[in-house]
DNA sequence: TTGAAAGCGCTAACAA
DNA sequence: TTGTTAGCGCTTTCAA
């Protein structure tokens, strides 16, 4: 009991003995069992994040801003790769409920919160990134995301001002809030300029690499080819590039390509594609410091929080900006 | 009791209570506390990775092969960013402890393994991933490692094959083995072709951006400026362009630049920077399963492990070999 | 086939 | 200021 107090810091311990508990401890090299503290107070100071990939670098900075706020304030993180596979979630959700994690971090797979159910029975704290829920109804979890409606929307009307009416866009799966948001977004801004919605030319696909590739690969093979292509996160503009240059297109020449969601080294070395940015790290930073004020009980609201960060527009060439402007355009990627 | 049993798939329990169990667990939403479990067991099915940063896609790579091992085994991953800071690493690696972790798999951010004695103590399995430690002498960790010293060899060599002869590099820390291995893989080639090596054209900076581009402007700025640089990993030779670009020189006509790791997206969508890359995902897999073995006593030897991946020269033209075919080569962000 | 006892290492509450 | 008791939820051992 003693050596907990010392341990602890807690005060009523003589001087004398602390220093005698100490010495011992260094002697016998003794470190503390935290599974068994984390049992007894049935908290472990940890906190799961769930995402979809930490290879993609979204995560990955959003993940470094939960990981920095979490070490500040004495937790550890357990990531969870669910690669957007539902069975993928439940289980890691399920083994972060086992594990008693204090709190959750989610980018849900889906908008069903199915797999959450033990998580709301146990009543642990969680907030979402990213992404939202649809159900079950009146769920109203914390939220902390970007504006992908609005991002959508300057981004598509960016290409409408620089004159392309035939616009394609290719975004992750429907089950994913994000992705019927950009779309959404991407009508608001053609109809706005009285331009028809074209069915075919929206691609519900998965963000990755090889969803970007297919979906591109059939938007370029239309008849009427789009004269510009909305890629819906990084990975799939990277399968896009992919597909137009096995097209022996030129952007933006031939073909327009723009991205929600910048393409972290190659765009930082070569900026040339014009994109809409979002704020990972702050995301990942807000969600965390929101999660542990829950935890730790000093959240006073009751009602839902929803942060919405606002995303930018990263004006560059990829579009055709020079082209318009009587300037020949750089070409990308002519092998 | 009966409980436990039937949740273990243990025998001995009566099909009939087995059913009556399992309903019971179903309508009180019972979840199992693995933190008992652990605590009961002394063994926690978790083990711990510590990198330098999970922003690093190299990183990122080999995490992504250490969370598919572990997860196909029925462990979970506490993913730990160093930053390269010996006292966050010191950190860490006690949080893990204390949290029984059954193993851990490091990335040291210095050779100098202090920070490993209460590990040691706690015999808890450990294998290093990409650097070795130099101390304490006849530590003897199982380690999973590309070839930092042929990789710099044939890089060089390259570099040497096409002319140049003044060859500025840039690694991280000294602290850091692959920085020295490096190195010495460089001066090998050198020596090799019989020209002195230049201890001003060597520098041992940090594996970060900042790094590469405060070492690389020295170097452009010497009295005779190298032909060529070596970038020592990603970041290095990303902060490695900004500086050339700056500079307002040329890649490779002013500068040839090449990078001991592979630039993620940029050369996946440009194929223009001439790398040495590392399997990292392999080099995660491995580790991973070499960890597991040894948490489980399936590993019988005894000797000191060691796993070494051979590098791959990926020839593209940034260290201007379209130049020396007579052919104009491409020019890369000229702005 | 089922259950009771004991103990893993810790801390809250209380007693000395 | 220090120490004792009890209990967190689980599994191992042993008894019924």
């Amino acid at each position: 009991m003693t050596v907990s107090r010392v341990l602890n810091g807690k005060k009523g311990v003589r001087p004398e003995t602390r220093k005698r508990v100490l010495k011992a401890i260094e002697e016998t090299g003794y470190i503390p069992n935290s599974l068994a503290r984390s049992f007894t107070l049935q908290k472990t100071k940890t906190i799961g994040l769930v995402i979809a990939d930490i290879t993609n670098p979204f995560f990955t900075t959003l993940a470094r801003g939960v990981e920095n706020i979490a070490a500040k304030n004495q937790f550890s993180v357990i990531f969870c790769s669910t690669d957007e596979d539902r069975e993928k979630e439940a289980l890691y959700l399920e083994i972060l409920v086992r594990k008693r994690v204090d709190g959750i971090i989610l980018a849900p797979a889906t908008q069903k919160g199915d797999s959450l159910k033990s998580i709301l029975i146990k009543r642990i704290p969680i907030v979402l990134v990213d992404r939202e829920l649809k159900s079950p109804k009146n769920l109203d979890l914390d939220i902390v995301k970007g504006d992908s409606v609005y991002g959508a929307y300057i981004l598509t009307k960016h290409l409408l001002s620089l004159g392309h009416r035939r616009i394609g866009i290719v975004v992750g799966s429907r089950e994913i809030s994000t992705a019927e948001e950009r779309v959404q977004g991407y009508k608001e801004a053609l109809i706005e300029m009285g331009i028809p919605v074209e069915e075919s030319l929206i691609k519900f696909s998965s963000y990755s690499e090889e969803g970007g590739y297919t979906a591109t690969k059939e938007l370029l093979q239309m008849r009427e080819r789009p004269t510009a292509i909305f890629g819906g996160n990084n990975f799939i503009t990277v399968g896009a590039i992919t597909a137009i240059k096995e097209a022996e297109l030129r952007i933006p020449h031939d073909v327009a390509l723009v991205s929600f969601g910048d393409i972290d080294f190659l765009s930082q070395i070569y900026p040339f594609f014009t994109v809409v940015t979002q704020p990972a790290y702050s995301m990942g930073v807000i969600a965390a410091e929101l999660l542990i004020r829950k935890i730790e009980g000093r959240d006073k609201v009751k009602e839902k929080r929803e942060v919405v960060l606002k995303p930018e527009l990263v004006i560059r060439e990829s579009a055709g900006e020079l082209l318009t402007k009587e300037v020949r355009a750089k070409e990308f990627c002519s092998a």
